[in-house]
DNA sequence: GTGGTCTAGACCACA
DNA sequence: GTGGTCTAGACCACA
């Protein structure tokens, strides 16, 4: 019943607003390697779904990594983790 | 070959397009009363999960609904069963 | 900055949706004179790949033509530009 | 300038009808096992153009195909070569 | 070889 | 968390 907790997101481990918590939790995706550039992120949906969080959360998440310009978002086709300068 | 049979709506035993049998099936749960005047109807998405068809399959039969005067959507808010005349 | 301006559709330089947009671009080429009455449209893959749009785009802004009477679609035979009343 | 033949369809080396040559042809791609079950086969658009033929002529091929059980096609999705038996 | 239907699924504005 | 727009591309009926 003890044993390693879940490499996961986890925003109650952490302060801040919940948007703010993805950015971060999908931008170390990303620096990390994890999702190579190119590489489409999943919709917006899933990634709802798979974080627990709701719509307008990871839109809020997205918006901040397009910012720092780490994703592209090509309408209607999807969010793109962007190749380094 | 007793038994109830499945009450249920079945695109495979009419003709024509499903847009226009899934507007009849929905305007006859109108008609019988099941939905009320008043009544949001479920989601897009939720009916076309529950349908087996696509999203743009359901929003070709809510139109016919709305042409009809059955129904009224609200943007951003849903759709709902229209009061009758 | 001199040099003749491009005489395109150009989707960027305005707002609303592009199905209005295309509407609007290609009423002006029947109110221009440029597409006679009688006249059949290029068909909806032609202009989806001319403009750079997808097939529903194309189909949304037809629909708008032919609501307000400027064209006539024939099912498996095109879409034509209506004669004036 | 002589060589090898083009290992390639060509409809000008037989007779009957091109829809029927055109489904022999696929027939042979699958039979080959060029095109392995599951997998689905071009759109009718891309054949057409591939093989320079018209887009009814595609259709009556895969007709062939699918009444022989070669291949399934799910409608929307796309015609797909049939696991045999 | 056209317009139409249909699938699947993306992001967006708005509430 | 809704309806809307938009992409991409499949097969189909009809002429």
């Amino acid at each position: 019943m003890s044993g390693p907790a879940p490499r996961k997101y986890n925003p109650d481990n952490k302060t801040g607003y919940e948007y703010e918590l993805l950015a971060e939790h999908l931008a170390g995706l990303i620096s990390s390697g994890e999702w190579i550039p190119g590489r489409r992120m999943p919709g917006e949906r899933s990634l709802a779904e798979e974080y627990g969080v709701a719509l307008d959360t990871v839109r809020k998440a997205t918006r901040i990594l397009r910012e720092r310009g780490l994703v592209q978002t090509l309408k209607s086709k999807g969010t793109f983790v962007a190749h380094p300068d």
